[in-house]
This record gives C-alpha cells, structure tokens and sequence, in this order.
RNA sequence: GGUCCCGUCGUCUAGCGGCCUAGGACAUCUGGUUUUCAGCCAGAGAAUCAGGGGUUCGAAUCCCCUCGGGAUCACCA
C-alpha cells in the first residue's frame, strides 16, 4: 500500500512551496491507489499560529488535493496532529533510552550557547560535546528525581558511515563524525521533528517520505533513529527546492510564496499545479499544458530531475492565459463575477467575455480593462484633440440600429467627412467612451454599453 | 568553514555513447493581420552542453579533477 504524507507545520500562511510538494504526494498516492495524508506537525509552541491549520486545509481545498486522513478527515492512524500525539513520542524516547541509543542531557542552555560559539570561533562545525554521554545511572537518577530540567539527545557512534538511499540521487553517504547528536526530546516535553517524523511515519505506515532537498542532510538521523528502532525504511524522496531568480530558496523578499497572493491574482488552482507540475518534470511528449488526471498517470518520482527551478512567473501567467483563451464562456463569466464578489451584474459580464477572453491573463486583469462597462471614467488629459467629439454625437445620434458594425461604418464615414487620420480619430473615441487608450474592441464595447449611454458619456465630454 | 546536493539557450526543460551542424516551451526581437491592446500566423537571435583532463572509432551523455551555485549545521520545522 503506497501511503505518502504531507507535513505542515501550522506557522503561518500556505506557501507555493508546501504546494508543490503535496502535488507529488497527492500524484504518487492516487496513481497507485494509495492514500495521502496531512499531518500536522505543530510540535515548536513558539511558532504554532492559531490559523494557520485551517489556512492550509481551505488552500488544499482550493488546489483539489484534498488528503485522505487528516485531522479533519480521520482515519485509522490518528491522531493526526503531533501535539495530540505526546506520550507517544515519549514512549518511544524511553525506548531508545533503555537501548542506549539515546541519552539524558542537563546541560543548560548557556553552556550550550558557549560551546557552539567555541566552535564556530575555531572554524568547526557546531556540534554538540557528548558532554552528558557518560553519566552515570546513579547520578542520572538523582537528577531526574530531583526534577532537574533534561532532554533526551540521539547518540550518534563514532566513525561510521550512514547510508541513505534517496529515489532521485541514489546512495548518498555521511561520515557520523558530522553529525550531530541531535535533540529528541525537548525539556517541555514535546518532541522534535526528528523523533515526530519517524515515529510518525513509521505508525503510520508511510510508504514513501517525500520532502524537500534542505532535509537531505539530516537525513543521516532519521536513517540512524530507523536502524535503532528496527522498523523498515521508507522509500526517501528528496524534491528540489524552488528557487529564486539568484538561485537561492524561494522566499517572499523575492517572489510571491503565499498561496494566497495567486489567489488575489486570480490565478487557476489547475494551472498553478499544471505549472508546478513542469518544474522538475516535463511530459513524455513534450506537452506543456494538461490536467492533474494527466499528470498522475504519467507521474513517477524517479522522474523528477533534482536541479532546483528557478520560479517564473512570466510562464505561469502565460499558462493562465491559456486557460482562459481555452474556457468556456459560461464558465469565465462566472470565474469573474465570483472573483469580485458578485459586485458586477453578471449579465454584463457575461457580455464582455468575447472582448476580453484573449485579452487577459489572470481574473485581476479583467478590472482595469473592463471597468468602464460599468461606470463612466474619464480621462481629458488623454484626449488631444476634443474638436469633433460634437460631431460623433451628432452622427452616433442617427444610428438606429445599434449594432457594432453599424456604429463602425458610421464612424468610418465621419472619419471621411472630417479628413482626420483614422487612428487618431479613434483613439479619441476610445478614450471618450473608455476612459483609456487600451480597451477592449471599440465598437463591441459601444455596442454592449448601448446607445444612451454612450451619447451620455460623449456629451459629458462635447 | 565542515558536510551533502546540483551544473544543457535569460528561465523551465528534451537528451540517457553515434539520429545533436543540441530539440521544444516561456521571455525577447522582427514581419503580417489591425481603429488601441491583446490574440493569432510567420520568422529571428539566444546554450563552444560550467571548465579541464581522460575512456572510446565516436561524449552533452561514462570516469576524474577544478570552478561555480545551492542546502544544511537550534531544546525551528
């Protein structure tokens, strides 16, 4: 059974980069029939945000990956927050305890400030001194009975090699001299990721350990906390990380890492994931454009390249264009209505769709280009020549039948009459009627607004 | 700094020893359609495959070194 999992630390807003990772979760899972998980890792009180866990379920919702166990969707292996999972991740602390594979630490914090800042002086890596290792039961005892404070740190042998096999870069060694013994079991009683993720994961019978590359590291100590367990690995896939046009990990001070800021931009769940999809993975046949359905049949992690991608937004706009363009107008039309909270009648909407569709990019374009569908904007400052307004008037007021190739040829005609360059001619109109030099097909756009209130809008101006 | 990962047009990538005088997409530029802007159509430029050594009849593709970039080194995840 393929069981893969997603693990959210609820700390702030949905990240693109959380995103793109649960699209190889959620893929891998359905095309092998597995499940897809959501944990919630909310071990670090400090950093936990009220909000953020259901920020991260309505981003899931809107994406369409929606997790087959969660917290919110229970199943067999709950809970599914780790805060609710405490005296499991003590349990199992003791164990390794008991199989001295891991050791009580009381040293303070300062003491522990003044090594690693010796270290880092020497140029070493800051490591911790195994200070605590050796102690003896009978002093551990005391210590503890005398409720002094303590963590359980991992021991970590010297001198040997640890071996992990990750599905995109094969074997990768570390040297255990390099590794840390990190901390298992912090002095609030919570545990840290590494103890959570493979207790977890082990429970929970994930199949495969999908996460980003900036794990690959410490890796060395989930490996390490298997082996002592005794429980059988997981596959590990180690994605690339997004990154920044200076190729450094995608951040906010250079791009647009909240979920929510496409949402603003009126960017489509689909295309986003279509776009994430194609960093690190492209279609056998070269196809740039298809659906999630597509992909996961296709998909396989071995697969994935492991060079970090560059984010570009240019592309992803130029997908959601194509979206649009490919739309059905029905559907458009409702996309903007309910992208502007119904503020628009959806009547005109509907209306401006043939103008516009091959004219926008994502919903948020719709509004500069079509606002004036809906109220008057003027603009003098853009009009040079304001002379013939007059003259429109008079030869728009004759035009009957309101319809836009005749609204057209009576214009082409005064064009004539008046013997100005037809450009210019235009432009005036436009922005008399739109309020701007770029619109949407003039004599559509008159057409749609009807009669009286294009006369309105030019006598305002005449 | 130690350790680990990575290195094909500006960007995403195809390529897995001969089909490569390196293909596609986005972006850029040019022309066409045109009453603006888009869209569409046609075309152009753009990678000495990071560099240098090997291996081989033959290397973007295999090996080694160098360089460059990134990640990581918390009682954060």
């Amino acid at each position: 059974m393929i069981r893969t999992r997603a693990a959210i630390s609820p700390t702030g807003y949905p990240h693109i980069g959380t995103i793109y990772q649960v699209l190889f979760d959620y893929a891998f899972a359905h095309k092998h029939k597995g499940k897809f998980i959501v944990r919630i890792e909310d071990t670090d009180k400090e950093r936990t945000v009220a909000d953020a866990e259901e920020k991260v379920f309505k981003a899931l919702d809107w994406f369409k990956l929606v997790e087959d166990e969660s917290v919110r969707k229970t199943g067999p292996y709950g809970p599914y927050r780790q805060s609710d999972r405490l005296d499991i991740y003590k349990k199992y602390a003791q164990e390794l305890i008991n199989k001295n594979k891991a050791y009580y630490c009381f040293c303070s914090k300062d003491r522990l400030d003044e090594i690693r800042q010796k270290l880092q002086k020497e140029g070493k890596p800051p490591m911790y001194d195994k200070h605590c290792l050796n102690l003896d039961k009978k002093t551990i005892d005391q210590k503890l009975t005398n409720k002094e404070s303590y963590i359980i740190r991992l021991y970590v042998p010297k001198d040997i090699k640890i071996k992990i096999k990750d599905e995109l870069r094969g074997e990768v060694i570390f040297d255990s001299n390099s590794v840390d013994d990190q901390v298992l079991l912090k002095s609030d009683g919570y545990p840290t990721y590494f103890l959570a993720v493979v207790v977890d994961d082990h429970l929970m019978e994930i199949s495969h350990m999908v996460r980003g590359e900036e794990w690959l590291t410490s890796s060395a100590k989930i490996v390490l906390l298997y082996e002592y367990f005794g429980w059988e690995k997981p596959v590990f896939v180690h994605t690339p990380i997004i990154r920044n046009p200076d190729r450094s990990k995608f951040s906010k001070r250079q791009g647009h890492t909240n979920v929510s800021w496409y949402q603003e931009q009126g960017f489509f769940p689909e295309v986003i994931l279509n776009y994430l999809a194609l960093m690190g993975w492209s279609h056998p046949q070269g196809k740039e454009i298809f659906t999630l359905d597509e992909f996961i049949k296709l998909f396989d992690f071995k697969d994935i390249s492991p060079v970090g991608p560059v984010f570009d937004l240019n592309k992803l706009e130029w997908m959601n264009g194509v979206h649009i363009r490919e739309s059905q107008d029905s559907n458009l039309k409702t996309q903007i209505y309910n992208f502007y909270q119904k503020k628009y009648p959806v009547e005109l909407i509907e209306k401006t769709i043939p103008l516009i569709k091959e004219r926008i990019k994502k919903l948020s374009d719709y509004l500069p280009l079509c606002e004036f569908f809906f109220k008057p904007i003027h603009d003098l400052s853009l009009i040079k020549d304001r002379s013939y307004i007059k003259e429109i008037h008079k030869e728009l007021e004759k035009v009957s039948d309101w319809k836009a190739d005749i609204i057209g040829e009576s214009m082409q005609a005064l064009v004539k009459k008046l013997n100005v360059k037809t450009g210019e001619f235009f432009m005036t109109l436009r922005v008399a009627i739109t309020g701007k030099k770029i619109s949407p097909p003039l004599n559509k756009s008159m057409e749609i607004l009807g009669k009286e209130e294009c006369l309105k809008r030019l006598g305002q101006l005449g």
